[in-house]
DNA sequence: GACAAACTCGGACGCTTGTCCTAATCAGGA
DNA sequence: TCCTGATTAGGACAAGCGTCCGAGTTTGTC
């Protein structure tokens, strides 16, 4: 819940139902019937719906940096705190069951729209891209720090999809130990060069 | 393209517009427009949306199966045709880093709708699933063929997902080379026992 | 050339959409 | 108590939507 006033009883509406049934698809209606105002009431807070979009997606982006940072802080070590990313697949296994994953799905029905917040909704993507790049880099493998987070959030993209494609939890379960391996892999001393050969390491990183 | 006739072009200009615009936000009007026809003629060929709409999920199956089949064809061993089901990553760039992959961004948006083709729509997810599994068992990997079928088509999915958001053709190109090789590490001979234990096995699966 | 069926057109329909206006109500300070 | 600004309700508005109709045109058959 972002807060008590009626601003921000619409945007925590919104965000739900924008997550729940799409942007395009949801409308004033929709919104007003859920915060219980009437639809004229609207124009006072937003002047029009993109209006809307750009406060859900602004507090999206607080509510990400927020878990992100407590993340940080609860975590002991970087490889805790890439587990802490991994888990969202089964803390949030109902919701991406039934509505995927918000970040990934808003961003591609707004890439579909064209829309002006495009760009915007990704920073979503960014903002897990850049957190889980430094916990990689934390680990010792900042030369391929990026790429490894690139890969993560690639391989979690992809198992919400699959989740909310045939609802298999077991498959879920299983692919969210086998990505706290694979970051295992890397979170281990390595015994080894800190520089290897990119193929080398492409092998190690699946 | 499905045919010359005038329905054969209103399926064909419908799942272009679906993949690029959405199912929610293509009109009738935005057909018409691209088949060059007046609105009112589309309830000679369909009585509604949703009609339109299995058209095009029918098509696509079709069109799907039949790519499946020429890759059976073409593919000398299940390795061969495993990347050829990778590579579409590569052969689809254009298309995929602008509207995402077609399967899996139209299954999701139905799935928000909540619409009654969401089911019909994700057997396309199914034909590849399937196939998949097929060659995975042709590789002698009965047991688990269906989980790495499934793992391969969660994988592909991201990337899709993140060449979409990010735009990124350098990270499209290393993962696909990735996803060869650990179908490549499937394929050997393996040199063990047929028979491996789930843990060891799903080690190697990364 | 006549006839029936298939096809196409232009527009009407009822509804919902996002947007916007006006008037009523509320809260708080002077 | 009065005044002011913030908030709200209710409805008007044009545009766009999916749907559907009636009247033409084309096509193929005999």
């Amino acid at each position: 819940m972002s807060d008590k006033t009626t601003r921000g009883r619409i945007v925590d509406a919104a965000d739900r139902l924008f997550y729940r049934q799409g942007y395009a698809h949801t409308s004033f209606t929709d919104i007003a019937g859920v915060v219980q105002i009437s639809r004229g009431n609207f124009y006072h807070h937003f002047k029009t719906k993109d209006e809307i979009l750009e406060a859900v997606i602004a507090f999206r982006l607080a509510k990400t940096q927020a878990m992100l940072e407590r993340w940080e802080a609860e975590g002991k070590n970087p490889e805790e705190r890439i587990r802490h990313f991994i888990h969202i697949l089964i803390a949030n296994w109902d919701d991406i069951k039934l509505y995927g994953c918000p970040v990934g799905t808003l961003s591609t029905e707004l890439a579909k729209l064209n829309h002006a917040s495009q760009e915007e909704a990704k920073r979503v993507f960014t903002l897990f891209r850049t957190w889980l790049c430094r916990q990689f880099a934390d680990l010792g493998h900042e030369a391929e720090a990026d790429e490894l987070a690139l890969h993560l959030l690639a391989r979690s993209q992809g198992v919400a999809m699959m989740a909310n494609a045939f609802h298999d939890r077991a498959f879920v379960a299983q692919e969210v130990d086998q990505m706290c391996d694979w970051v295992a892999s890397y979170a281990q001393p390595a015994g080894g060069s800190a520089k290897r050969s990119g193929a080398a390491k492409r092998k190690k990183a699946r």
